[in-house]
DNA sequence: TTGTAGGCGTTATCAA
DNA sequence: TTGATAACGCCTACAA
């Protein structure tokens, strides 16, 4: 309990409790081996000199990091925080820790500073990418650690992933407004590029297909409530119906765009969303939209890491959605 | 460039550079000092090994993590995030890593497994304290790392401190709804505990009491779109005239709740946030709130944090509020 | 069950 | 400007 000027070391604690580095090695890590006589003496030493691991020395004998590093593409972005929750539970059980970093804030592509730099084993023991827009390369180092893809995926980058079924999601949205009679259906997109817009697409196509449909237009906002503000005269010169928009912030911007322009929803227009975020219960008019799990879908993420990095096979898990029908779309 | 079963050390490069292992050190700590002959053979040798270095003998050696560690109340929620991208932004410029660790996900009193285990010099360089409700005494060991606590606050933290200017904000506020008139005014509050809701609280009544006026009520609630909601009977029992909330989620679902109950705002009753989360442009009205900057506030704690490490004194930055009037406040 | 001793990969000191 | 070498703090064969 005293305040010495130097943090006490293994060895202190060793030589106070009159017994090996080894044994007190061995408290820490496998305890059980140790008897309980030698046990006693060193938890008593410890509780004495104020020892505490250091977690260093450690991880470099044992060549492992503790840590898990999760790309973001935007970390202020409230999309990603219940997927980062989910993340950190399922690692802190297996007592690893969670690193964070934004894509748009490191250097891509720079050898000696950029993103490169840290995707390496002594960096982290393993990778949760979020981010379906970084270059596959980065990946593919053999200096690498394990990586699994969450939420948005890049065909090229290796390892397991685990995504919502972004086409069900949308099928369900499409086939729900005609089933309320809607002919006329709008898509407001995410970035072109994105695997999220991709997919959901898909599932548009998929939904319209039947009833020998298309979309009377396609807009690509940016899954902002700005973009889908700003997307309310577009979608207004395409005269829809209904709009199917990529995420819950574009449709509750959209919302305020046609408010502003003196339409309704869903007097006028009827919307639904992805993602049911917790606002979406709260908007100008209830939501409807297609809920997915984001919490889970971190957990996945972070389970499918850890049985990757004990060897087993990287497999793809794809998480169910569901409608949340609210007041935000009605028959035609 | 081949596939060595084993990764490159600084040995092999320095072998194949044919110097030694300093002058590789050297190269990727201070090239300058390191002849520009040398330095050539280094970088083409990194080059055909592809080595790169290993932090973890670098950290054990410079007893350092390379890291700092925040500490947030709940990773899930979105108010968090955006101060994150805030400190991690400055972190990065400095080199430093972020490892968040969710608090309600850990054990806080546990001595060999819980929160306890993190606050030492082994784990982070430093620590950004997001949450007021943890035990002071946990900082005050000698192993801590240096601490900057941000948003909310806690007496006994050692460190620095940087909050926004929360009982001016109040202050504001409620000035605003005292000159449009109102003099019935409820505060919908935080948990009585935290300390925003105590220095907002403040706040609130530094700006009644230029009137001779009191609060109709304080309704505590718990900063969520829920406890808004569900604070709807009790604000409407009271019958103010105007609510002030701790935060704009309790706002906004302090809105729906009296849109259930058939009051509309601002036309019965007037109200005002806190934060000026990017969702209050688009509530069902647009809120009228207090704007506190988040990514100046993780900012502003990061280099609090670099400051403080580097062996400056520990000073506390309150950061300036401004009233962003909207829709939501109007005459009585 | 315990102890001894070598090594994890790097950097910093010191001398050349 | 460079090189040899001793730490940094811990874990884990291996031997006792």
């Amino acid at each position: 309990m005293s305040s010495p000027s130097r943090p006490p070391k293994i060895h202190d604690v060793a030589k106070r409790a009159g017994v090996s580095v080894a044994t007190v090695s061995r408290v820490f890590s496998n305890p059980d081996i140790v008897s309980e006589k030698s046990r006693k003496a060193v938890e008593k030493a410890v509780l004495e000199t104020g020892y505490t691991l250091n977690v260093l020395g450690r991880n470099l004998r044992q060549s492992q990091v503790g840590a898990v590093l999760a790309l973001v593409p935007n970390l202020a972005n409230p999309f990603f925080s219940e997927i980062l929750a989910g993340i950190s539970e399922v690692l802190r059980d297996a007592g690893l820790n969670l690193l964070v970093l934004d894509t748009r804030q490191v250097d891509r592509s720079s050898p000696t500073h950029g993103l490169r730099n840290y995707l390496n084993r002594s960096h982290a023991d393993g990778i949760i990418v979020l981010d379906g827009s970084l270059d596959p390369a980065l990946f593919q180092s053999p200096a690498c650690p394990p990586v699994v893809q969450a939420c948005e995926w890049n065909e090229g980058v290796p390892g397991a992933r685990v995504l919502a079924d972004n086409a069900e999601g949308a099928r369900l949205a499409v086939a729900h407004l005609l089933a309320l009679g809607h002919r006329r259906i709008l898509h407001l997109a995410g970035p072109r590029q994105n695997s999220l817009s991709v997919s959901r697409a898909e599932g548009v196509a998929a939904a319209l297909s039947c009833e020998g449909l298309e979309p009377v237009a396609v807009i690509e906002g940016a899954f902002t409530l700005r973009s889908g503000r700003e997307a309310a005269a577009a979608v207004i010169a395409a005269r829809p119906t209904a709009v199917f928009c990529d995420n819950d912030e574009m449709a509750i911007g959209l919302m305020a765009g046609l408010a502003e322009a003196g339409l309704s929803v869903p007097g006028d227009i009827s919307l639904v969303g992805f993602d049911n975020i917790e606002m979406a219960a709260y908007a100008p008019v209830p939501l409807t939209t297609v809920r997915q799990r984001r919490a889970v879908l971190g957990q996945e993420a972070a389970r499918l890491l850890l049985s990757q990095r004990d060897g087993d096979p990287s497999e793809t898990r794809v998480l169910p959605v569901e409608l949340c029908i609210r007041q935000s779309a009605r028959p035609v």
